[in-house]
DNA sequence: TTGTATGCGTTATCAA
DNA sequence: TTGATAACGCATACAA
């Protein structure tokens, strides 16, 4: 009742492995009435090609793998089905990982996808990723890599990403021409790709209209929610106080209310607030979210197709590609 | 610049390919000075072993499985961290892979980590696996298998599971105590364990408060919303109408709570309202939720623990345990 | 059309 | 203390 192999099935069939191995794959060198006889005898015994000796035999799985920093997020778990969705079309499987916001985690993941022989990488940075050695190896031996949302210029590979410039752009300009005047920026460690870009769209739609950057304004957070506690505080003590918070991530926005709850901050009364998330509640949360939504899934299903493109060369020396996709800002009661 | 392997340390140092193997696992019966000579080489090389013959070789994998329903479902991805945190420790990877619900998808899931040879499975099923021979096989040739949340009886092995009785008993118990009578019961897929243990609390309450139970106000849902809509118009049509929902689990509770808040009842006056749920922000919630929460963390890590004694056979002949974990009543202004 | 031999990277058995 | 060889399951170059 073990597995069945090749070998099995030869001595059965009084073949050698080599014509079995030939008519399981259908090869046209074999006599038909061969062939169907291994073919309906590995049937009979529900053969399956052993993945893992053809890994060692092709250097490949078959798998692709895939590294986010957390699953417990509806944005990287929206990806990760866009991701699901490509891939089991193409008939390949998908090996997830969490970095947990670790550097290390994410070394090591990423080694252990290497050494697996998975077929590409898909992947967003940890936070505290700024060494990209750990990437740059596999990339120089050839593993297709594929970024999505978080990303690094150190590797010149493909790139998905939502349009963080544009969906801080509009929030920004959604929240100016409601009249605020003071807006208050949240927004995650300072060197990230989407850091960068969110807080770009967020200068330029002030400058659009006029009102100067303060630097006071901004507050970069870590991952702890001690640090946030601070942050929220001393926006609130400036004076004036803004009259707006912006915060550019599902884990910012929904602690960030939480702190601005406690303190009986009246929403949208008080303060606006917008936030940048996928959650998938945010109408029922009080007062309902306004929130500028990125679209998780199709960035999954884009990065595992621009994967499969190089995982099967498809598109030899063409360019490597940066694809944004636009986010929509839903307007509600909070802002 | 490709990997190295034993064969190039071997020939580097001329020497055979068994000694460079044995030095590397510290065989006593090495030369000391051979075996320094090995290491310090394969260290300057970054000899990383090829887990893939590794498990080609012993049949195994030092890599867990897991199958959720869903990742994007607080519960789950919280029993992953727990499954995670006690696999690292150990020295374990964790694959992960969804169900999506599916019947099909859980069986390929299933047959991919057999194939590849995980030394264990945690699984929690899905709302349409009735059959069980795709676990039933791997379970019968010695492949440890955990089960936490959602299990099935037909297999005889560990199972983890939150206290679904008590939580959705004192759930009852509270809606009873704060006046409700005719309190509807919003549960999944009718031959789910955890629909049979909360339906059970549910009645065991009504039991001791000497409420009759009433057959129109148990409403079954599978997994699409139109299915969850019709239900709840049944439940609002009735007369008298249920003055209190109690629903059993996060989809429900939130796609049912936008349905009544569309509906403009008002909660918790015309209708008290229980969630069975996870999610992290019930409290940000209008009006801020009452849940029942399940120690999902600790249920993976207990699962993962169980799991690590049937791969380890520390407790070799010891009789199958079926753990509960109690769960907690969250009281919030939503009943 | 079929069979033999080899190798993927590793370890275990046996021999030296 | 070290080395040669076989084996894990499969595919393929080469022979027949």
């Amino acid at each position: 009742m073990q597995t069945v192999t090749i070998k099995d099935i030869a001595k059965a069939l009084n073949l050698s492995t080599s014509t079995v191995s030939r008519a399981l794959r259908g090869s046209h060198e074999i006599n038909t009435e061969t062939k169907r006889l291994v073919l309906e005898y590995a049937e009979k015994l529900n053969y399956k090609p052993n993945p893992i000796a053809l890994s060692l035999k092709e250097n490949r799985s078959r798998a692709i793998g895939v590294i986010v920093p957390e699953i417990a997020n509806n944005f990287f778990s929206q990806a990760i089905n866009g991701i699901e969705a490509i891939a089991y079309n193409r008939g390949y499987h998908v090996m997830i990982f969490q970095s947990q916001e670790s550097y290390e985690r994410e070394v090591v993941n990423v080694q252990h996808m290497v050494a697996r022989k998975v077929d590409g990488i898909l992947i967003s940075l940890s936070g505290y990723t700024t060494d990209m050695s750990h990437l740059q190896e596999p990339h120089n031996n050839g593993m297709p890599i594929v970024f999505f949302d978080r990303f690094s210029e150190q590797i010149d590979t493909h790139t998905v990403i939502a349009d963080n410039f544009d969906g801080a752009f509009q929030a920004t300009e959604h929240l100016i021409l409601s009249g605020r005047k003071r807006i208050a920026l949240l927004t995650s460690l300072e060197w990230l790709s989407i850091t960068q870009e969110r807080m770009a769209g967020y200068k330029a739609a002030l400058k659009k209209y006029n009102i100067p950057l303060e630097d006071s304004l901004i507050r970069h957070c870590g991952f702890a929610n001690e640090e946030l506690l601070e942050n929220v505080d001393r926006l609130l003590a400036l004076s004036p106080a803004p009259d707006a918070f912006f915060t550019t991530s599902d884990r910012l926005a929904l602690s960030c209310l939480t702190i601005l709850k406690d303190k009986k901050v009246k929403i949208p009364e008080e303060l606006s607030f917008v936030g940048f998330t996928n959650v998938k509640i945010a109408h029922l949360i009080d007062p309902p979210l306004t929130t500028v939504v990125q679209p998780a899934f199709e960035i999954g299903q884009t990065a595992a197709e621009l994967l499969f493109d190089l995982i099967e060369e498809k598109k030899k020396n063409l360019p490597f590609q940066k694809v944004k996709l636009a986010t929509t800002l839903e307007v509600r009661n909070s802002s």
